[in-house]
DNA sequence: TATTGTTATACTCTATAACTATA
DNA sequence: TATAGTTATAGAGTATAACAATA
């Protein structure tokens, strides 16, 4: 019984240090948690509108125009005509936010790496595994509770 | 190697599911994550002076100032005089805050059960003691990047 | 002199609602 | 009529700096 909690409080602990982690990146970037997001669901999906930004990240439109302003002023991204609605506007890393961006998938592959290349193959199966049914467990519970 | 970054993704998903779950029972308490994670706090700890509150949330003291007041106005806290520290106060849950104090420790146990409660014993021991030396991995990695 | 908490000020993230331009 | 984005407005979280009371 106790185990469990414990258990779960393992997991949210890792996630807190990796969160911790990304912190030092964002300081060193000058980038806020909001921005970096932006710029990750952007380097995963390409040039994207605002609306379909909004969608991904789970905020507001209104939302969005503020963090697409700030990126604009630092310099990571910029607006650009949509090729075929003229209401929209297409958000596009810049060559600066493309490196933002690479170095976002590098450290995050790179952590994976250090934290867990000395596990060995069938305990990294089991945790995987184990980590997979979690989640899906999660799923059902959350949909139950509708 | 790509299983290792997606190992550290799913780490991260089921941590934001659960961060999920934590939000909708913040939206029925009408509370907000920060003063949330303060009830928490004041719940493992006991009634705190609000710079023992900074510390142990990682932030300022300004910000503590904030916070209590809000959780003063929905009557969740109340600011005592410290027994021998004129300068201080001790923050003390109301019968309303310990309440929703024991909501959360009731709901995060639980969830845990509800989560692993299903996973057999070697399996879960796997899993924690992975978690363990990941953690451990994780912190010699940050002593080490200083 | 150092510490506790508050006032003053400012920035970011977040939301809803009303509005403009376009579909 | 509906959608994309902005202006207007507001609240919460966060920070630093200056200040008062107390140690």
């Amino acid at each position: 019984m106790e185990d469990l909690t414990a258990t779960l409080d393992k997991v949210l602990h890792l996630a807190t240090l990796v969160g911790a982690d990304l912190a030092r990146f964002e300081r060193e970037s000058e980038l806020t948690t909001a921005r970096t997001h932006l710029l990750w669901v952007l380097g995963a999906t390409g040039p994207s509108t605002q609306q379909s930004l909004a969608s991904a990240l789970g905020v507001s439109a209104r939302n969005v125009t503020g963090l697409v302003d700030g990126l604009v002023s630092s310099g990571h991204v910029s607006r650009a005509a949509h090729p075929t609605d003229r209401r929209a506007t297409l958000v596009t890393p810049t060559a600066k936010g493309e490196v933002v961006i690479h170095s976002l998938v590098e450290g995050h592959g790179q952590l994976a790496r250090r934290l867990f290349e000395r596990v060995p193959a069938e305990r990294l199966a089991v945790f995987a595994a184990t980590l997979d049914d979690t989640i899906a467990t999660f799923t059902r519970l959350m949909e139950e509770t509708q």
